[in-house]
DNA sequence: TGAACATAGTTGCATATGGAATCTTGTTGA
DNA sequence: TCAACAAGATTCCATATGCAACTATGTTCA
């Protein structure tokens, strides 16, 4: 194996990826036991909620959640349906939609919410300190960062 | 928002969440413009590589790349189809088949390897110290036992 | 032994995905 | 002003996914 990087940077990718992979699986699977929601909906409602007003255009939060835009319309379509999330016109430019969560949209965000803490507690907060949390906070809002950085500059 | 874990494991996790996606993303699209392979088929050659004889059953193979087992059954057919991988049956097991990395699939990982460090290089190795990233190695290893354990004993 | 149960892997089915093409609206520059 | 180009969102299409059902083999225990 070429070493381009070093050892501890592949490792730590690795490692990384396997943790990722652990946890989200898990989560995942208990919240659609309990809730009925996929993490992903999880992810695009509490998004949503944390935005002004609740709302975010198509394209930001397809951007955001690192979603195809194809894939977020059919994704929004099904929460519509579901009465999760509704679409308002954009006043300002009229090809333009917000993507809006809805009462109904926060509060099974909000019940999905004990399950993720819940899980997050048996899979984080028992394997880190305070300290190692934010440690890691610093650490992977450098590397979003960054990583970010690097495809958009492609 | 209620408070079953801390505020830094909360944030911890979705910043982790974030750098995942981003990098994977960026690894992803470019492993596929360069190489024609996804980052799930470096997974499994990679995986298969490091394995004795560069084989594995094909539910471990499953288990350890977090896949279904149809999903992976699909998989091996398309990596046999162009000659990455094959498959050898169980000699102890006549239910049994081992996925085996060709050496075409080597060949084609080993090349992949390269935009991977490269990608990595920029994503990972710039935002991390050689210390950081040690770290970080310590703090998943931690984190992903714990949740294969918290899927397990369910 | 052999009937009941468990396990390895595959296949059928319904669903979800991303990329390219499309439609509509916005912006730019001669 | 209006022709050319850009951008937001959706739809089309080919492909990939997981779950449940299935086939074939292995294991257990009365």
């Amino acid at each position: 194996m070429p070493h381009i990087i070093s050892q501890n940077h592949h490792r730590a990718w690795r490692s990384f990826l396997t943790a990722q992979s652990w946890t989200t699986k898990e989560l995942d699977s208990r919240l659609r036991k309990a809730n009925q929601i996929s993490l992903d909906v999880y992810e695009v409602l509490l998004t949503l909620e944390e935005a002004t007003d609740h709302r975010l255009r198509m394209s930001d939060l397809a951007e955001t959640i690192l979603f195809s835009r194809s894939g977020l319309t059919r994704m929004i379509d099904r929460l519509e349906e579901q009465g999760y999330v509704r679409r308002d016109p954009c006043p300002d430019d009229r090809r333009g939609w917000f993507a809006v969560a809805t009462d109904a949209g926060m509060k099974v965000r909000h019940r999905a919410c004990d399950i993720v803490q819940t899980a997050l507690k048996e899979c984080w907060e028992e394997s880190l300190s305070e300290e190692e949390a934010k440690t890691l906070i610093r650490l992977m809002d450098r590397v979003a960062t960054r990583s970010r950085a690097a495809g958009k500059t492609k």
